[in-house]
DNA sequence: GTCTATACGAGGATAGAC
DNA sequence: GTCTATCCTCGTATAGAC
């Protein structure tokens, strides 16, 4: 048990005002100036811990996707059904920019956006990220559906989430997540033929 | 007729080699520089046609708006049914792809995602980009659906769009177009009820 | 209308002390 | 491990000639 920290190391507040500014602003656009003052550290505790910039972007993104996987575990548990598992995301997601007004929209689709040759290190984490939502996708819509119709029905509930990333850049976010909700339910009881409606559960 | 016309001017060079810099690479991450080297122009002269950096992005946006809104034309004019119609933005965006695939993505989406606060012509071109995409969507889903159910329809149609262009960020560029087309299948079939499929016509 | 040359500031990264 | 101070490159924009 920690007693009396006055202070975070510089690494940990150097991560948490990183995410605070550069997934607001943009990775790109937010400069290493900007984090270390509010951060409050040098350039060179930035340096040795991270070794560069994309360093920190990538530490950053680690963290992030710590938080989100967390935040969505939280909203699969909360749901009680099969399509209020693979439905999740999406209050998930209504939480978490509840959360995080400031920031636009995704911030792994915002750094792939951003940066045109990602360093390996970035590239990593945005596999991971992709990794993450297409694997839960796919696990909850074998739930919903037969396993035939599984891997298409996760397909189409990523693109339904993607589309509620951009419509939360592009427009009003609490609109966007709605839209976006909604598409998974139509895809849901198309796909799953009309009983599909009785598999929702008492969660929405 | 123009006869022997030796060289385009250099507004004309500029405006072509913002956009395939640009929007390959990125508004912020390209510099002028390089779009001054490519056009083969210099900055003064970029400076007294466009203002500044800010003023090239938008007249290239506006630039962009004119020729996409050609080729979606096009594909509208190639199909022979409402849905078909309807769903022309994937052949549109299919094809418009293929002629630049040095492009990740979307030119609107990818510099909303990349300045944090736009200027205010750059934000017209990107509320124009907007206000096209919904209000064709708006056109060709009443013919689709009934004028009841058609603003829930072209709005969900709007998410299967702007999760292609993401997922053509995020992953392979024709894997996605197929995904979101697929999906705008599935939303019609649904929201039209099981006759939906017999609208489709023979152009798919 | 277009060019050459340059001013000016911002941003990423490092050296060396404590 | 962290700080102060600094270097140096890059990028936007302007001045003035042709």
């Amino acid at each position: 048990m920690i007693s009396h920290a006055r202070k975070r190391p510089a690494r940990e507040r150097l991560l948490a005002a990183a995410e605070e500014l550069m997934f607001v602003d943009g990775v790109v656009l937010t400069p290493v100036d900007v984090v270390l003052k509010r951060a409050g550290a040098s350039a060179a505790t930035l340096y040795s811990n991270f070794g560069n910039k994309d360093g920190l972007i990538a530490a950053a993104l680690e963290r992030r996707l710590t938080d989100w996987t967390q935040a969505w575990d939280a909203a699969i548990e909360a749901a009680d059904s099969p399509t209020g598992r693979l439905f999740a995301i999406f209050p998930a997601l209504r939480t978490y920019q509840r959360e995080r007004l400031a920031e636009r929209w995704c911030a792994f689709s915002g750094t792939a956006a951003a940066i045109y040759r990602p360093s390996e290190e970035i590239v990593e984490m945005l596999e991971a990220e992709d990794e993450l939502l297409h694997a839960r996708l796919r696990a909850f819509a074998g739930e919903v559906a037969g396993e035939d119709r599984a891997q298409d029905l996760a397909d189409q509930v990523a693109v339904a989430y993607l589309g509620t990333i951009t419509g939360m850049l592009r427009g009003d976010q609490e609109t966007a997540i709605a839209r976006g909700e909604l598409v998974a339910r139509t895809l849901v009881a198309s796909l799953v033929g009309e009983g599909g409606a009785d598999l929702l559960g008492s969660d929405e």
